[in-house]
DNA sequence: AAAAAATTAGACACACTTGTCTAATTCGTC
DNA sequence: GACGAATTAGACAAGTGTGTCTAATTTTTT
């Protein structure tokens, strides 16, 4: 039933698969801009550059097009966030400005790309109605990122560079803080500018220093190399 | 055409106005619930406990109802936050106490309040298309309350009570920094309890002070009046 | 080139929803 | 009790969307 008995030539497979990616990512389109009741087949299907039937014969019915969807998304936005997160400055030269970078990043690549903006409005749609649709999304997403995230805090209050009580609530109000200026342009959809995102940035790493930061570091610079 | 002729006895009004609220709160229930292309006008009838022609004769079409159950959501909404906003600590005996119960206010009664939920979850829904549905609220909501926020903070700045550079980027920042711990839990639609809000709002409050409170106060609370 | 598999357009049945209409009924007012 | 307005249940037409089917066509493999 799967992808079987096609393993010399992937000629078809490559068309085959281009199909599935385009259906993939023109339901993903549909679905988010019209959530799950006013996403239309055959627009999907004409979005997508295939017949309706096509659709069909790759996903089965509507709820499981779905399902494929946030599975495909789901597993495309955990990777890159775990990708950025591996880009944490975990030996910072200039906290402030490798902080100011990563948060960019973060933001970039997994918050306000397309991915991101459809998984939170999609969870926000449909999560309640259909829960154990983003089990997966629950258990490797949010919960992962954000110990991972507190990890690499807590690494960086033992080195001496931060002064940190609770990793965890330190994780979770960063990523609070970078996502303060864009929660109301990407609630409505707007599209972001480098200089918002870059504004963002700067406004929540400075306030997160000013809470987390050594206090030793704005008085008394050149007695920063202190602990191992 | 409107409410005319009915100024002696208000009894058929209170009904009348009565079933008018009824079907109001059932259509955000559902329009909540499902999305406005899901919302079944039968459903939100039988929630109401109203006949269908009804829901009709109030409210003309669906697109109508829609704009009616938004107009009057935001309106309650921003009433109520801008009730909350004056309860704001102008002269703190406790600051951060103080702080921490306006913020558990905040909370409680305008994000995370039905009301407040159903705006959120429908702006995203419906916000890109149809913008000029929430341009009230647009205008009147956000802006307004965080400015206003903004300049109790400057005035508790002004006082001597925080250091605060620029207080509209501390206000979003406080709100960012409250709704924290809520976010994900509020994505799921699922029930906050008391200690989690409590929770929130304390760590939150922390954070807010550890960055914006005043320097002296920590060390040397007697040179506290410093700026004019 | 032939066989096998996938894709396509189109038709189709079925279900659902919206919005209107009508006739009967309830309700408030006089 | 009688009148008028609002409400109700139900039928209704029109439109839309889903999912299936078929026959023709294209693509891929042998």
């Amino acid at each position: 039933m799967r992808e079987i008995l096609r393993p010399q030539f992937d000629q078809s497979l490559r068309t085959h698969t281009a199909k599935r990616e385009s259906i993939i990512d023109a339901a993903a389109n549909v679905f988010c801009r019209e959530g799950f009741s006013g996403a239309n087949i055959d627009l999907i299907a004409a979005e997508a550059g295939v017949s309706r039937q096509t659709v069909y014969n790759h996903h089965g019915d509507k709820e499981n097009l779905l399902s494929a969807v946030v599975a495909e998304i789901t597993e495309r936005c955990n990777a890159r966030s775990f990708a950025v997160l591996g880009t944490f400055p975990d030996h910072p030269e200039n906290l402030e400005a490798d902080l100011v970078a990563f948060a960019i990043r973060l933001n970039k690549s997994c918050i306000c790309d397309r991915d991101g903006k459809f998984l939170r409005k999609l969870i926000q749609t449909e999560g309640e109605r259909n829960p154990q649709l983003f089990a997966g999304w629950r258990k490797d997403g949010p919960g992962k990122i954000w110990s991972a995230l507190a990890a690499r805090f807590a690494r960086l209050a033992f080195s001496g560079h931060l002064d940190i009580d609770d990793p965890d609530a330190a994780a979770r109000q960063f990523l609070a803080l970078i996502n303060a200026d864009l929660q109301l342009p990407m609630m409505l959809g707007e599209q972001l500018s480098e200089e918002q995102l870059n504004a963002s940035a700067t406004n929540a790493v400075r306030t997160f220093l000013r809470a987390f930061g050594r206090r030793a570091d704005t008085s008394a610079p050149e007695t920063a190399k202190v602990s191992a």
